[in-house]
DNA sequence: TGGTCGGACTAGAACGATCTAGAAGACTAT
DNA sequence: ATAGTCTTCTAGATCGTTCTAGTCCGACCA
């Protein structure tokens, strides 16, 4: 049934019109050099034929693409916002995108690979795990923007948010309303953990205050594990390194009759989808993905058409204050 | 700075291996017709060369793409389970996949558009929004397989899970616990909500139960507002639309000092990630997404390379129990 | 008158692969 | 020796565009 019948060419709108195609090629892509009254004439045949030029034959011709090649996680909320955006923004620049996704038995090197085939002028990682050396190699064939991730190299674009600035700015919070015994839960493997647990480290030192970190994880369980130990010598505070670990964190003082943020506040990072349901409430590091994504687009844009030099944006995020952080009663007494 | 170099071609492969093109051609895919000898030195060559095959003017060439265009919704975590299962069944093939993603500011059309453009041989949308005449006449094009919905006409194939067994399921699970106070909170708007709302009626119905059913809607802030509601009278089980709801609904309760399962059970429906959570344990009717992604890969394969016409297929759900449902202590005594 | 200019249009060569048809050489069968 | 068959390889057409280098023709100017 309905046998897919051959999509018209430029030579059948042509030949319809009583046109060469070279003047088909013209009008279709509206370039100048074709009487107002012939543009007409080929724009009409055209449509009646239902005429679609085909990327392939196009791009393959004009050595630009227009493509540029994005790379995330499947698995990832966070990501999904980014896409969401970039979308907006790549269209904006006159740009299309090329999706491709890091999945279970389906490694980066191979998403990657996809998209450099089909012939994106530029790619943008979210969060790449290649190491600096694989990335410089992609690097010298077109440029190349790592998303939430800095140490990348000089032949490696990079757009991310500035952990150091989170991280002190919730510090900051969290002094400014009395606390000084605040513990962090770090990421574990995580991109960025290492980062964030080290501006942690300095930042509590710089305040004359002792550090103190606890093993965690990226997910809801890691968090639930870390508050199973916090709850033996429960600080006045917490600084999760990210949402859903800071759900896991919560989950388990609720489970002991913890009340948040009466006996401990508790502040997350990402301020994703969960930070704003309406019982959760989280005080949250908002990297604003909306923000960085357009600035990845953008960054990859210049790097196609200008010929500027690799480099880093840096973005800084803000605090989103909720339900989930509140003055220190008792303000000043304990420290360490 | 790193220059790019042009990428090198089947020409240069060829040149510098004393062969002709057409001889790199075949060694590259792999065809039978060449001597193991210079199989091995073409493609030792063409390593050194760092060639790489340009997708455009392969496919411009041989009519095949091998390509299988997904559309999914970049907001929806479901979603993403099956963008997962979908490589990995597609690869297993020999197909790609090329993905597009609907987002704020980019409706399906354009999304679907998009997978054409790049020559996709057959188009997967997952809960597709546009009406059965627009389906069909993508289909008119292309094999077109909508995923979880079914209304979809006859030119259009389906592959959909069994929402009708789904509540069958859940309702005979909380009868044979005891249950008989069982309410419904649906899915407003939402896709295959109707379906499951009509069949909790008729199977309430037929048990000879008063069905009762609570607006609600996709999201967890519509089980909290359907929480609410059920406080009034509380029923003894609550059947939700999706695990969301049921989060939503189990957080209301919980504000309110009920217990689950000791004060009522709750059933959500979807089995995602949230219903693993340790803290969770949601029992939950799974669609289970991989099998039903694999199902709509192997559809738009069959349907690429035989002549079947257009079907659909129907997965029977199964129970997940976890904790959140549990026996009626004192079994039989009210019935509305 | 003739030369130059510019607008509208076209023929044919790209782009980088695949495919068809056939050539060259080695081997076997008659 | 001749014909037939395999295997290995190649020349050249082809996919549907865009690009380059024209051609044609009327208008304008000295």
């Amino acid at each position: 049934m309905t046998e897919q019948q051959r999509r018209p060419t430029l030579m059948d709108v042509a030949e319809a019109a009583g046109v060469s195609r070279a003047l088909v090629s013209i009008v279709m892509r509206g370039a100048p050099g074709a009487a107002e009254s012939t543009r007409q004439r080929v724009l009409e045949t055209a449509l009646q034929l239902g005429y679609r030029a085909d990327s392939r034959a196009r791009l393959l011709r004009s050595s630009r693409t227009k493509l540029l090649g994005l790379v995330f996680s499947s698995s990832q909320p966070f990501h999904a916002e980014i896409v969401d955006a970039a979308y907006a923004e790549a269209s904006a620049r006159g740009y299309e995108i090329a999706l491709s996704a890091v999945a279970g038995g389906r490694p980066e090197a191979r998403a990657i690979e996809t998209l450099l085939d089909v012939g994106a002028e530029a790619l943008i990682i979210i969060a790449p795990t290649l190491s600096m050396d694989e990335l410089a190699l992609h690097a010298r064939q077109v440029p190349v923007v790592s998303l939430l991730r800095d140490d990348v190299g000089d032949l490696v674009d990079s757009v991310s948010s500035d952990d150091h600035a989170g991280i002190s700015l919730a510090i900051d919070h969290l002094l400014s309303l009395g606390h000084r015994r605040i513990v962090h839960v770090d990421g574990g493997t995580a991109v960025s953990s290492d980062k964030r647990r080290e501006t942690y480290r300095t930042e509590m030192v710089r305040h004359g205050l002792q550090p103190v970190i606890v093993p965690g994880g990226p997910g809801e369980e890691d968090g639930m594990g870390a508050g199973q130990i916090l709850q033996a010598d429960l600080p006045t505070a917490v600084i999760a390194f990210n949402d859903r670990s800071a759900l896991g964190i919560m989950e388990s003082f609720r489970a002991a009759g913890i009340s948040i943020p009466t006996d401990v506040s508790v502040l997350g990072y990402d301020d994703s989808h969960f930070a704003k349901l309406s019982y959760v409430q989280l005080s949250s590091v908002s990297q604003d993905a909306p923000l960085l994504a357009a600035a990845a687009v953008g960054r990859a844009v210049d790097r196609i058409e200008g010929s500027e030099p690799p480099g880093s944006v840096v973005r800084t995020p803000h605090l989103v204050l909720r339900k989930t952080t509140a003055q220190l009663p008792d303000a000043g007494l304990n420290s360490s």
